[in-house]
DNA sequence: ATTACATATAACCATTTGGTTATACAATGA
DNA sequence: TCATTGTATAACCAAATGGTTATATGTAAT
């Protein structure tokens, strides 16, 4: 199911996911703008198609791959809210550091 | 290198962030609130140091954990900003959608 | 029908990941 | 000094990842 850090977790599928945000590519385009081999590539699409970041229409013997940008954006809001509930109560942060830096002094 | 992807890739480990968020933690804190072994929980610290997420302090036999926000910080601006490319992009990407659909069409 | 091309799949390999148990080391306290 | 406590490390394991080559399948073109 829908692992954003999955997806997006490898350099080569976020460049195939830059390919697509330009334009639909059909597999074999994808293919030749890297340099590793087609099962290789297949793989990360694979990936990207359980993940639900690209989905992919048969015309003819291509496979035409598409950027499926609601969930790319989901994906990455899910990250960003992530981040950000990590980062913004930095005061509350504050006052429990000295509490619990006082239990955690040298009591000798 | 900072790989947020990696650091961020494991539940157990965006756990532990959020541990870290409400107050710095000593390693055997964070080991008691979980139910995997002190060995396990310290591969998980050793990844989010070496992505530079999280910092360590010694203090006597401690090692306090504390969230490096810079890092996040910088991490979620990089987030947003390609988030942001990627909706400006989506006029450019309607245009080609029609032009590429034209050069794949079937010519027999 | 045969060939050529795009894609799919199988079998394999090395590395990484996420866990374990057992053990060593270092600081503290009695 | 000796036991205890917190952390580190080693050795191991299973599964996933990212790649390979070789081969099969499906579609199109001649």
């Amino acid at each position: 199911m829908s692992d954003v850090y999955r997806a997006l977790g490898d350099p080569t599928r976020r460049q195939i996911l830059n390919m697509l945000k330009d334009a639909d590519r059909t597999q074999k385009e994808i293919v030749e703008a890297f340099d590793i081999s087609q099962p290789a590539i297949k793989k990360h699409l694979t990936i990207l198609l359980e993940e639900n970041i690209v989905s992919a229409t048969i015309q003819g013997k291509y496979r035409i791959y598409t950027l499926n940008q609601e969930s790319l954006q989901i994906a990455y809001q899910e990250m960003l809210k992530y981040i950000g509930d990590l980062l913004d109560d930095q005061l509350e942060s504050l006052k429990n550091y000295v509490e619990k830096g006082e239990e955690r002094h040298d009591k000798s």
